[in-house]
DNA sequence: ATTATGAATTATGAATTCAAAATAAAATTA
DNA sequence: TAATTTTATTTTGAATTCATAATTCATAAT
């Protein structure tokens, strides 16, 4: 590994890199994990790279099977569509939360981060929006302050990102999803706590739509 | 370790076995994790071990140091609550879905289960009654029919386990609790959807009010 | 007596080694 | 030739070994 002196332990280096090579499909779902050649490829000896997989194997992102190895796991329709349940109902939740909550301060930062994202929209800078779009939706986790609620939210995420087809893809959806944003910001500012939940939950259910096909 | 044929990889087994260790807190919150005392007591190598540890760390159980090894997670009274806020809006939400959906077939099911709670409780028989207890919020769960929500359940449960003082150890509040259920049950059967939800937050208050002091 | 300093011990992180199981390849037989 | 058995190779699971960092303990200095 690069460098001689880490911060982190070697097994969350290589279980960060691995996740990179899981996210970005050069490890597609379905695909076994060569050991050999990922140790060969880091530089680096087998039981670092194990204990990396049993990790990875605990967030769900590769199976394990006794004496065969390790997959990348393949989660199905069905599985999406529960996890984004499940995300709906806690950035609903947190959305409902941060209309009561929120200080004003906390709202304009959430504002301007907004106009950032309409900013890359516009540009049709994709790989900005993206990181922006994931951006608002955890300051809103951040601001309604509840650091397990955001590490569950983090880790469905996740195993979302195991699929290509990852929400909005597809430039139509883009604007849409940003009209939708305007709307959940439009409602927390005017601190309608019910109807700033109902617009999360249903932006969440577009976005589960689209990723489902 | 006993069996010789393993059905699981020894990792796991070790990790069950540790994690056995943390919730009735032979090792308690705080304290450091003896890799060699445990591989004595264990009859195996450091190898899997270790691996179980990064597994047990990734689920929050225990801290890992680096070079300087892995303690039990302390968690404090703010995460308590912070972590059954969660539970609550999942276990809510999940209530309000079985309300809506679930069989009358489930529905006996879920009032069987509370009428041999009604039986432990009767016998003062604790330990049936918090078995029985997990029992019926886990039927739910699976009425609900989300396996990612009862997975995220179960994992946040299981940090609130490292806390002693677990939600209703106290007699008085298994009283109040067993009437909870029975609101919860009568509303469930009635198909109030909403009340249910309700209902169940307020249960899941109560025993954060219990847990934290 | 208390605090520093340095040697000895212990524990951790990671590579290597070894045994057993699974897969691939070769050889045998029908 | 196709199917099946046998043998070789690879891969996995787990123990062992090794290097280095952290801790403990003993000694010396203030």
């Amino acid at each position: 590994m690069s460098s001689k002196f880490s911060i982190k332990p070697l097994y969350e280096e290589v279980a960060d890199q691995i996740r990179e090579k899981i996210f970005n499909h050069e490890l597609a779902p379905g695909s076994w994990i060569n050991e050999k050649e990922l140790t060969e490829l880091f530089g680096i000896s087998r039981t670092p790279l194990r204990e990396a997989l049993k990790v990875l194997a605990s967030e769900g992102l590769i199976t394990m099977k006794l004496r065969r190895g390790a997959y990348v796991t393949e989660v199905d329709h069905d599985e999406i569509s529960q996890i984004f349940k499940v995300i709906a109902i806690l950035e609903g939740s947190a959305c409902k939360l941060v209309a009561q909550t929120a200080t004003d301060k906390d709202l304009e930062e959430l504002d301007s981060l907004h106009l950032k994202l309409e900013k890359a929209a516009a540009d049709r800078d994709i790989d900005r929006f993206f990181e922006l779009n994931q951006e608002f939706h955890d300051k809103i986790q951040e601001i309604s302050g509840n650091r397990w609620m955001r590490k569950v939210i983090t880790d469905l995420r996740q195993v979302l990102k195991l699929q290509r087809r990852n929400s909005l893809t597809k430039m139509g959806r883009l604007e849409q999803s940003l009209q939708e944003h305007r709307q959940i910001l439009s409602a927390l500012i005017s601190r309608k706590g019910d109807l700033a939940q109902e617009l999360m939950v249903n932006h969440l259910r577009q976005g589960q739509v689209a990723a489902v096909k």
